[in-house]
DNA sequence: TTGAAAGCGCTACCAG
DNA sequence: CTGGTAGCGCTTTCAA
């Protein structure tokens, strides 16, 4: 058996009750109590059992992030982002695939009941409606915030969320194009009931109409954002009639993708039809010819979910009437796969 | 406050003992008893408190996996493997990145000590050397288990590893590259330091020797595999003189950035210089040209570290004199990126 | 097959 | 500022 804050008490001639305290609230011991107490703690390697801990205080420190695709290169700096800011508040952050466990919604749900993890981040908004249900009672619903993806419908307004501006991410891009002389532009959704399809579809169609345009062509094909996804739609894409001349893709690896297929088809990137992505994931910059693309600011929205839910979370803080929606803003990347429409 | 067994026993008119009993030990338990139990359980919607289990049972029945870059898709077929075989087990998957809490080390470390975690995955071969050494402590090491990476010199043999044969691996990129013609052949390392990059060379250099040819050149600039360190390559690639006309890279991410860099410079690939990668993530199908690659089976990789945790972390099991190292099969994938010397 | 009871390690209350 | 102590929720002997 390892070492307990008895063996520090003895050791030092005190209670456990101020080994505890020492550790727990250093301010409230005397100074000379402090010293012995943390000289004997480093001496014997002492470490707080957090089963205990976490038992007694009611909390364990730590909370969860559901990603639906740890494969996807996007997350990694959204993750980045959140463990920064719940490192700094001493808060521990767990990591789930909700496409891997097999079970997204219990996986989830396992974890807060059991109290394994004080709050949830949830970064996929296609939960099966049993677990909507589920997160929406009320002492679930205020430990649980989203990020870059949201819950569609009435239950989504029920929790806070971070997401980038996915409507004026749209919009750039299309002005861009526009601006080229493109006139016939086509978007390439990823799975159509995800939120994001929505969304960046309906910022796509208000910017062409801004310009009196309107869309020529939504292929919502994919079961994922993928690659696969992408470079299937290239097919699809060649066959139309009119050709469009431009497409804005949902996501970065769609993108690629698509460009991919096209290149297998014989079409020519930005020559033939200009690209753009969503996301700007750092193989954009490498890819060849180099990814035009919508920079989603994650570490940004990461870090702004992680606070959300903290403040969210913390006990005695009246959850506001109406949760807090956070919109980051997202910028153009001027690559290479744009150019003059033919 | 939730539901407790005390509320389950109470409505059953039993004892806790015989809640606790029919949750963990259902054979135990009468029949009637059991229905009983089970379904008042499911009517209060009962979970049990993970930290109060943990602290009874003085285990957690959770591992953590230590990944020195989320952000490197690599990984993510690896973590879902393991993932898998610990959830066949009962036991959850953790995942940290250790290069972005800033402190790898304590990080891992402290989980362990704390009894957070039962066991250690670690990915990452580059330890600080005061974490290799506190791993070394008998009643650590026996709950680590290293994968894809491993700790050089003699700490190393304390702790079971999963690899892929690595040697192999840099040996059919050669077979390949030299049955095509090429003499004068170059390898791109990652950190100089790095087991992988160490390996692969070791294995390049042998593969070669067998065809009676030397080394061209090794470059090992990067801090990591990234695609910023084998864009930066390129450079250092056209200066050679003579010019390598192959070169194999250590990771797939190195390879795009390569290859996007002599992109950049004017030379072509296939044509003017041949690339090899190594891991075959998804991105390599779909890069252009499509990255020749040595595949590593991720999967069957994550699996068999979990295993071999599992197996070492049980209680009772004398750990074997020596540790398991498994190599894991490679394959080469034949795409777009190689051709004949010039 | 079941119940009583001890106790995992820690924290926080209440007294002093 | 410190100590005594109850108890977080669960599991597991030991006895019946």
């Amino acid at each position: 058996m390892s070492v307990s804050i008895k063996d520090i008490a003895r050791l030092c001639g005190v209670s456990t009750a101020t080994v505890s305290r020492t550790l727990s609230h250093p301010d409230r011991v005397s100074e000379d109590t402090r010293a012995q107490v943390m000289t004997v703690v480093a001496t014997l390697g002492y470490n707080v059992n957090s089963a205990a801990r976490s038992l007694r205080r009611q909390r364990s420190d730590s909370v969860l992030a559901i990603v639906p695709d740890l494969g996807n290169p996007f997350f990694s700096a959204i993750l980045a982002g959140m463990e920064e800011a719940l490192h700094a508040a001493g808060i521990d952050l767990l990591i789930r695939d909700s496409r891997q466990a097999g079970n997204s919604g219990e996986v989830m749900l396992n974890h807060l009941r059991q109290g394994r993890v004080d709050g949830l981040i949830c970064l996929d908004g296609a939960l099966p409606e049993a677990t909507r249900r589920a997160l929406a009672a009320p002492d679930v619903a205020r430990r649980v915030v989203f990020c870059c993806e949201w819950l569609s419908g009435d239950d989504g307004a029920l929790f806070p969320s971070v997401r980038s501006d996915n409507q004026t991410g749209a919009r750039l891009a299309i002005d861009t194009l526009v601006g080229l002389g493109h006139r016939n532009i086509a978007f390439l959704a990823g799975p159509p009931s995800n939120v994001l399809s929505q969304e960046r579809r309906i910022g796509t169609v208000a910017a062409l109409a801004a310009h009196g345009l309107e869309l020529s062509q939504t292929c919502g094909g994919g079961q994922d954002f993928g690659l696969q996804a992408g470079y299937e739609a290239a097919q699809w894409l060649v066959g139309l009639e009119p050709r469009p001349t431009a497409v804005l893709c949902v996501s970065d690896q769609m993108a690629m993708g698509l460009i991919a297929g096209l290149n297998d088809l014989g079409v020519s990137v930005p020559r033939d039809i200009s690209v753009i992505g969503f996301d700007d994931i750092v193989t954009a910059a490498y890819f060849r010819p180099a990814l035009t693309t919508v920079r989603q600011n994650r570490g940004e929205i990461g870090k702004r979910a992680a606070e959300l839910l903290m403040i969210q979370v913390r006990e005695g803080a009246e959850p506001p009437e109406v949760p807090a929606v956070v919109n980051v803003p997202v910028e153009l990347i001027m690559r290479s796969t744009v150019g003059p429409a033919p």
